[in-house]
DNA sequence: GTGAAAGCGCTAACAA
DNA sequence: TTGTTAGCGCTTTCAC
């Protein structure tokens, strides 16, 4: 049975700098590769750290130099929806770029622990934080740090945001679908809390009034927030006595329900989904499509610029959508 | 034009103390909820830091306890693959659970830079690291720091492991096909320098062999390492005088790629992919699934253990596979 | 109950 | 070119 073994510290740079024979600064210059040091001592303390293991304590610097952080914090939904992980590839290759370093974390769309790791990013000194909120709650950014909301403005307060052309991309798939002759399309949405689904319908209904099409309410189904259930959703809808001839879904994760539900159906609605995703191609799926990558690289190169000092008033982008007609929505 | 204002400092607990009239430790022991400070105290201290707007410097209370922090560090290919996004899903809910922040970086496949990453996770004084290798180099842990590796074990080291029982996988996959009389069978592989695709095509080409099915190379494709490029293989290799009457595609990336080649044919080959993925199911895709969250979560709790203090020697955990049916492979 | 002093590992400012 | 001193913001020790 192995004993208790004591943690062992890693080596310090005075302990290199004891076994080169130099004083705490000159080894700290040497590693650092500051100038006015000697070849031969540059080597003699290269080498004593090299034989210790030594690794340079970057806490100890950041607190040095001024107690912040190479970190930069991102609270999503869980990454295992391609959404969320497509935003964080983004901000992760963004901010490499610039030598920082991403910490993820999952909100499990709850608002309260939201808060809550909102406090933990910020003991940790990140130096900037990107938020996809929940909608479950308010992100307070009481704290001073740089701060970019993705996907969803914040609520109650003006901030740098990166958003989606919501509304425009529902408009243009309503009106894609009205231009084929649907009168009887069905609405599918996620919690109507969101901003960004609240827009969503908001886009859809517009094109639906503008085109005179005013009774779609019945076909209309919010607050459905999985796959599972956004299946069964379309499952009662198609077995109304006046069923939809088409349907919207308003995530990928819906689409997917609704792709479940639809299989080896003999009457196929057409069908549209906000949210591209892989395979769509495959499945002959027209999309609303997004750059959801860039949405994450748009809000870092943001928060770099906050970072780096500028000041200037809270500035909103709105990344396009596209429509890719494929077939599912031609039908 | 906005004054460059000097970057404001947040407060500090000695600011704090001063504000509340008391000395730095009780104000810490105050904030601390630790005991020994009396009711009265406790309420002008936290009253003075909720004026200031403290937040407690993570920094510098962890350079003082030990010089660690509590992150946990995961190098893995792009977040933007499922792959990794479900590993690093898992990774972080277990980590949370502890308190534990997680830190991913995306090592671009690339060995040098993986190697440069490991550096900087270290220099932060990650708890722990947890690594998906990019098999391009090699992950030296001469860091005295927990490591676990996922999907791939290390390069000339022992040393805590989760891996996927990919020979069982490849095997089971061959064996079904075979089973419903397929001989040509075509293996469309990835970077054969992995691990894990050199346990798949071995495990293939076992149950070949077993089968006394020996003159398949003519349909063996390797380090085949994107959707665009698996899609270009499939069709040469059904392009072929006498084509493959079934393709066993060795990752998610490949099977898409295969599905797109796929589409629209008259002659559909049978299909079985290794890694299940979302839509397969509607896409009736037959394949090798296995619990890729699991496999994260798995490698957190044991990095956990090893921050507890286990010193036990490496362990190597499997994670097993399952054929799930859905057509694609019994046609 | 409370406080003063020391020090975590490092770098900035100033000597030598 | 090198060394000394101070101190980042906090917790630990030990004294009051």
């Amino acid at each position: 049975m192995p004993a208790e073994e004591p943690p062992v510290r890693p080596p310090t740079l005075s302990q290199v700098a004891a076994r080169a024979g130099v004083s705490l600064k000159t080894a700290s210059r040497a590693l650092n590769g500051e100038p006015y040091v000697s070849g031969a001592t540059e080597q003699r303390v290269r080498a004593a750290a090299d034989e210790l293991g030594y690794r340079l304590n970057g806490l100890a610097r950041e607190l040095r130099t001024g107690a912040t952080s190479a970190l930069v914090g991102l609270i999503s939904g869980d990454l295992a929806n391609p959404f969320y992980s497509a935003v964080a590839s983004g901000v992760e290759r963004e901010l490499r770029r610039r030598g920082l370093l991403l910490v993820t974390v999952n909100n499990d769309e709850n608002g309260e622990l939201e808060s809550s790791l909102v406090e933990a990013l910020v003991e940790r000194r990140v130096r900037a934080l990107l938020v996809i909120p929940s909608g479950g709650g308010i992100v307070a950014n009481s704290h001073n740090i740089p701060c970019v909301f993705i996907d969803r403005p914040p609520v109650g307060l003006v901030a740098d945001s990166v958003l989606i052309d919501n509304a425009g991309g529902a408009h243009s798939a309503a009106e894609h679908l009205l231009a084929r002759g649907h009168r009887r399309i069905a609405l599918v949405a996620d919690l109507v809390r969101t901003a960004s689904q609240q827009a969503r319908i908001n886009g859809f209904s517009a094109a639906m009034r503008s085109a005179g099409n005013v009774d779609w309410e019945p076909y209309l189904r919010t607050d459905v927030h999985d796959a599972a259930t956004a299946g069964d959703v379309v499952s009662e809808l198609l077995a109304l006595p006046e069923p939809p001839t088409a349907l919207f879904t308003t995530n990928n994760r819906l689409t997917i329900g609704a792709l479940r539900a639809l299989r080896g159906r003999r009457f196929q609605p057409a069908l549209v989904g906000f949210d591209d995703f892989e395979l769509a191609d495959v499945l002959g799926l027209t999309v609303i499509s997004h750059d959801t990558t860039e949405l994450g690289s748009m809000a870092a190169r943001m928060a770099i610029e906050r970072i780096g000092g500028y000041t200037g008033p809270p500035r909103t982008v709105v990344i396009p959508t596209t429509l890719i007609p494929r077939g599912s929505g031609e039908r």
